[in-house]
DNA sequence: AAAACTTACTTAATCGATTTCGATACTTGG
DNA sequence: CCAAGTATCGAAATCGATTAAGTAAGTTTT
């Protein structure tokens, strides 16, 4: 390994002339500074990331976390555009990306400790369980984070546009003349909240009642529960006309679930989904869904947690709201008379 | 931050012995040990990964690669897979997981760079462009390595087994009754011609004679092109009347082709697919297809990489063949007679 | 021409942990 | 009772890089 020892040997300069020199100080004169810049070349000389990292206090690495446990795994495209993004932003800022989990090897460490372990100069916090205390104890540390679809107190996050999604997914349905609208929804978390609520919000505002057995609850990303939901709703005197599913691939639970029943999409069922994964586009009839802006939010998630770091004193926590895009799809009928 | 010298003043010892303490090394007493251990929990020290590193010369960090270029990115659901399980066993060993990429921020740097100015342990190429000078300099490098699907010289690699997956796939379809069989294959890369060869091998093992304009290139990952593809076969006076896919994604491609063409599956057309992804399974029909071991091929790359990293000494290279399994479907009909 | 700056380096401490080589005290064998 | 062995601990070097402080020239000011 080439280190700088070598090259002030090289050279004939002292260590310390041969880092300011690479780092561009300004009390070295312009010819050592090509001299030395020249011989690390021919050396073939790489800086050693952990020696500076040891030395300046910052690491250059940026941690991830993707939780386990609730199923909102890496290999989700949602969440795998998001890594993705956050991924391209940070090397382009010159971060590297580290994954943060519980429990490495025979160590058994929280994520606060694993992401200090690593000496991570800050964390994006993309998947988690909000309640989890691990996750609570690292998004309320001193270690900058940025979360994504949660603030912490009011903590820097990007947050999909849950409100705006509903609402344009409400008077999609509604302008095709639907009034009979059934919501399946995900776990009780703050996104499923906020899209509850403005569901709510928005038929109110239509002037749609919304009978409470059209409220159905199910699991996020887990077509097996929404297939139970729908079969619940199918099994209501006055049936729906149009069912909400907590998102893309969720609607394929109720899908073989109306398969089985022998309703035919859009025919006899308009269905809306949520997320518009690039799955949602290439089934038949094309899902009617609303695409969140997972590419943004990375890349802003990636934006803002590295301005943080590197001004940390400068800086205010910010909320930021990405929108994301409705893909009008093929699920949801034209009802001729309501 | 709490260091070892913060354990070394509240116990009244060296640090070096702290060290060893912590490190379960045979020249501290019980009663020292134990006092130490405790303080150090008492205090909430954690180890810093940095200093370690750089002086014992591991970072218990490996790199995962996945180049952009060719369209083999994270978000392909084999891919993500195969970072998933690569993490998953990686954490279990103790190792951490940090991107490879060309150039971080304003630095350029080749694969071999980055990966050792982080010093990572080793690296798991998990998706390249093998012709790439940059990827041979790395996986030919004195940095342990693991690549998947590719073999550099006779060193460690995991491959999917393409051979058997086509064997199979022929097999199946031969039985159904096809013999006019037209393979859309990818870019020309060693997974391409191993499924080309056992395809064409098969093939003849059966007494089938493929004519060469049913054999038609395509790429990878794109359904576009599939498409095209298609679209050639359906155009030949003698059509087939069973496609193979370069992969399932493609087969999307083909897909609204033969819708163009009012062509049904598998009524009109027999299709068969290759990946396996979970996208395959939830179509309707139910794509025929082979699913490619995703995720012991993640385990087993992390786990050979960490024994090469461990052991270097008594390390010979191997090249591992993961099976995978096919998934019959519903798209390829049964020919009455042939 | 003496004082006050500049310029261009070097010295040495430092980051946090590991590890070699002693050093000390105590135990055991002969 | 002395030599040899054992158990336990510490001093100091080290990994590679950064940086505050100091130094020795040369340059400018007055």
């Amino acid at each position: 390994m080439v280190t700088i020892t070598d090259i002030s040997k090289a050279c004939g300069v002292s260590r310390a002339t041969v880092s300011k020199a690479l780092n561009g100080a300004p009390d070295v004169s312009q010819d050592t500074a090509k001299r030395v810049r020249e011989t690390a070349k021919k050396l073939g000389y790489l800086p050693n990331a952990t020696a500076r990292a040891l030395k300046v206090g910052r690491s250059y690495n940026i941690g991830i976390l993707f939780s386990d446990t609730t199923g909102g795994g890496i290999s989700h495209e949602y969440f795998s555009q998001i890594l993705e993004s956050v991924k391209a932003e940070a090397e382009r800022l010159g971060y590297d990306i580290t994954f943060i989990s519980k429990d490495l090897g025979a160590m058994s460490m929280d994520y606060y400790e694993h992401a200090k372990y690593r000496s991570c100069d800050g964390v994006v916090i993309a998947s988690a369980d909000f309640t989890d205390p691990a996750i609570i104890r690292l998004a309320t540390s001193e270690i900058p984070t940025v979360t994504l679809d949660y603030t912490f107190d009011s903590r820097t996050s990007i947050l999909s546009d849950n409100v705006k999604g509903m609402e344009e997914l409400v008077h999609f349905v509604y302008e095709k003349g639907h009034r009979k609208i059934a919501f399946i929804h995900g776990e009780n978390t703050s996104v499923t909240q906020k899209r509850l609520v403005s569901f709510r919000k928005t038929c109110a505002a239509l002037g749609i009642e919304i009978p409470p057995e059209y409220i159905c609850p199910a699991r996020y990303h887990d077509p097996k529960s929404s297939g139970l939901a729908t079969r619940e709703l199918l099994a209501l005197s006055d049936r729906p006309t149009c069912i909400f599913y907590p998102d893309d691939l969720s609607f394929l639970g109720g899908l073989s679930e109306l398969d089985r029943h022998d309703i035919s999409i859009p025919e006899e069922m308009s269905v809306v989904g949520y997320d518009g994964i690039p799955l949602s586009q290439v089934l038949r009839p094309k899902l009617t869904t609303y695409r969140q802006g997972a590419e943004r939010m990375g890349r802003e998630a990636a934006r803002l947690l590295v301005e943080e770091i590197e001004s940390p004193d400068l800086w205010l926590p910010q909320q930021i709201t990405v929108e994301g895009e409705l893909l009008p799809g093929k699920t949801v009928r034209d009802l001729p008379d309501n």
